[in-house]
DNA sequence: GCCGTTTTCGGCCCGACTGTTTTCAGTCG
């Protein structure tokens, strides 16, 4: 079982324990081990099989939940779970999952109109049968007919790169009202996480009166959910939330730091500040004394706050409740986090001689164009014969016409470079006569996506034992909404990166963030080192870099972990054979 | 069910908005 099924199951038996009326903290439990597993670098199956005693190190998992674990990984069920599901109809805790309905109201529905389903929910609401219930009335009908009706299009979360413009386009929005002083993005989107549920904006404003209106005035609003002083939600055509909070200047910083979360970094400082005698709330950092008197210490800014904390300021990609709190206090935060400034070129794109859409002297401009001291050429192997991949004939060709260009070209090295096919028996689509001539191979694995564990494993092992690969593309394959991973070891493949010197890449294009950030965190701490790229197939898709530095910095690289921001002459030591 | 520089027992983050009430429970983040 993979560590999301594992997660899921914990969520649904704290959802089911809620409903039963167990004890509050008992199913908190649950919810807090299904986030701990979430998070976690490496597989839970894998952990069990080399050591389960480090189970026990996991935070929330103690002597009961550890025991779960290991009977899901080393048999495939739960017979807890089952029994406990056992318990509600099929489809009855779906309901949780509709805004505005929660457990008490979920007993009542049950015990009061014998719902068990969306769907019998839905006629109850039609029928208007909710009205009559105690504690209900039209509009909580009204509310629960919306919320199926969102259920039902099963709007999922979107891609980062779709929030951002989302979020700027929100911005320019409230900067047109003249009302508000100061909007800025918090939530997971300032977090970085690859998908983003809903939108989370801070905001200072002369008058929250007509500050709120006029973010409810939002063209692209559906339906506003709720509308107040401080904080506003409204639900735009495509399902997605928006939240706004509107603060005061001295308790900006507290704000920010609250909203930008994540939930579990802010719990972890809270119980801190609770330690000292204070209280840490959206509005600032307290001192409470005895007859329960607050003095403000801290609140304007976020550094404020930490600070008062004792502890360094934590970059937002890193406030996952992963290990930062600790490295702060200490003092022993990554100091250089990889940044976009950082990025001197881009070793994986792609031309019109394989599937790109813009010739090499456009991608060049382009690169230039950002300030790029080299880029990579790095078009399809003849395998993939639909996106017109070379063989080795077209390939030495090719090589040459870079190498001109190269020669012609002021102020950019081109780097003359393929990315080969892993086959599926392991071995390169190409020969080795051919991949020594070039400057840079990039490996990548785009067929028999579905290999089992150790055949793929072996496969990519046996790829990276070809002296010339200098670079494992997209490593996982996997595409967020579309595609899972792949099945593979990927401590063995991390492993042999780090001897071999093979910098494993995280990919910006479409769908990919691949590897991801748990990914990036474990093979940095098996000892390898990266290449972010873009896999670009148009000039435009050189913009994706900063989805690429993102990741990376979730994953706490620094600077010289990255390939591709060291000068030209390091980076040609780096790739040497 | 977890956890420990207050603790192996007794805690476990805190505040805003809504709807249905008339002082608050439920839900959410």
């Amino acid at each position: 079982m993979t560590n999301k099924q594992i997660s899921d199951i914990f969520l649904r038996i704290a959802d089911a324990l809620e409903i039963k009326d167990e004890n509050i903290f008992r199913v908190r439990a649950y919810r807090t081990a299904a986030q701990s597993i979430s998070g976690l670098t490496r597989e839970l199956s894998e952990i069990y099989r080399e050591d389960s005693a480090e189970l026990n190190n996991i935070p929330g998992i103690g002597k009961d939940l550890k025991k779960k674990i290991e009977e899901m990984v080393s048999t495939g069920k739960l017979e807890y779970y089952r029994t406990l599901m056992e318990e509600f109809p099929k489809g009855f805790l779906d309901m949780l999952d509709l805004a505005g309905l929660g457990p008490k109201k979920l007993i009542k529905l049950r015990d009061e109109l014998n719902i068990s389903n969306v769907h019998d929910l839905e006629i109850a609401c039609i029928e208007g049968r909710l009205e009559k219930i105690e504690g209900m009335g039209l509009k909580t009908q009204e509310k629960l007919i919306a919320s199926i009706k969102h259920f039902k299009k099963k709007e999922g979360r979107m891609l980062l790169p779709e929030a951002h413009e989302r979020a700027r386009d929100i911005l320019s929005h409230l900067g047109r009202s003249g009302n508000f002083k100061k909007a800025e993005i918090a939530g997971s989107l300032r977090r970085g996480s690859e998908t983003v549920g809903d939108i989370d904006i801070l905001a200072l404003a002369d008058d929250e009166e007509k500050a709120m209106d006029h973010f409810a005035g939002y063209p692209y609003a559906e339906r506003v959910i709720a509308k107040g002083m401080t904080k506003s939600s409204i639900s735009l055509e495509s399902g997605v939330q928006v939240d706004i909070r509107i603060v005061k200047e001295e308790s900006f910083g507290a704000a920010l730091l609250y909203f930008t979360g994540s939930k579990e970094h802010n719990v972890k400082l809270r119980a801190l500040a609770k330690r000292k005698g204070w209280k840490v709330n959206e509005y600032g950092i307290f001192r409470v004394s005895k007859s329960g008197k607050e003095t403000r210490v801290a609140g304007r800014t976020e550094e404020d706050v930490y600070s008062s904390l004792d502890m360094q300021w934590i970059p937002p990609e890193l406030r996952e409740n992963r290990g930062e709190i600790e490295a702060a206090l200490e003092g022993t935060l990554p100091k250089d986090l990889v940044k976009v400034s950082d990025i001197k070129g881009d070793l994986h794109i792609h031309t019109t001689a394989s599937d790109g859409k813009a010739d090499i002297m456009d991608m060049i401009k382009a690169a230039k164009k950002k300030g790029y001291k080299y880029i990579a050429v790095t078009d399809h192997s003849k395998l993939i014969k639909i996106a017109g991949g070379m063989d080795e004939k077209r390939l030495l060709k090719r090589a040459e016409e870079i190498r001109k260009i190269a020669g012609r070209e002021k102020g950019i090295k081109v780097l003359a470079g393929i990315e080969v096919d892993i086959l599926e028996d392991g071995r390169l689509d190409l020969e080795d006569h051919a991949l020594k001539e070039l400057d840079i191979v990039v490996a990548a694995v785009h067929s028999k996506f579905s290999l089992k564990r150790e055949e793929q494993t072996a496969r990519i092992l046996r790829a990276m034992d070809n002296k010339y690969v200098n670079i494992l593309a997209h490593p996982s394959g996997r595409l967020i909404t579309k595609r899972s991973a792949i099945e593979l070891d990927f401590d063995s493949v991390f492993r042999k990166a780090a001897e071999k010197n093979i910098f494993m890449e995280i990919n910006t294009h479409g769908e990919r963030a691949d590897l991801n950030d748990a990914h990036c965190a474990r093979a940095k701490e098996l000892g390898c080192r990266f290449a972010i790229n873009t896999d670009a197939h148009e000039t435009i898709q050189l913009d994706d870099m900063p989805y690429g530095i993102i990741t990376a910095r979730r994953g706490w690289l620094v600077k010289d972990d990255v390939l591709n921001t060291y000068s030209f002459s390091k980076l040609m030591k780096a790739i040497k054979r």
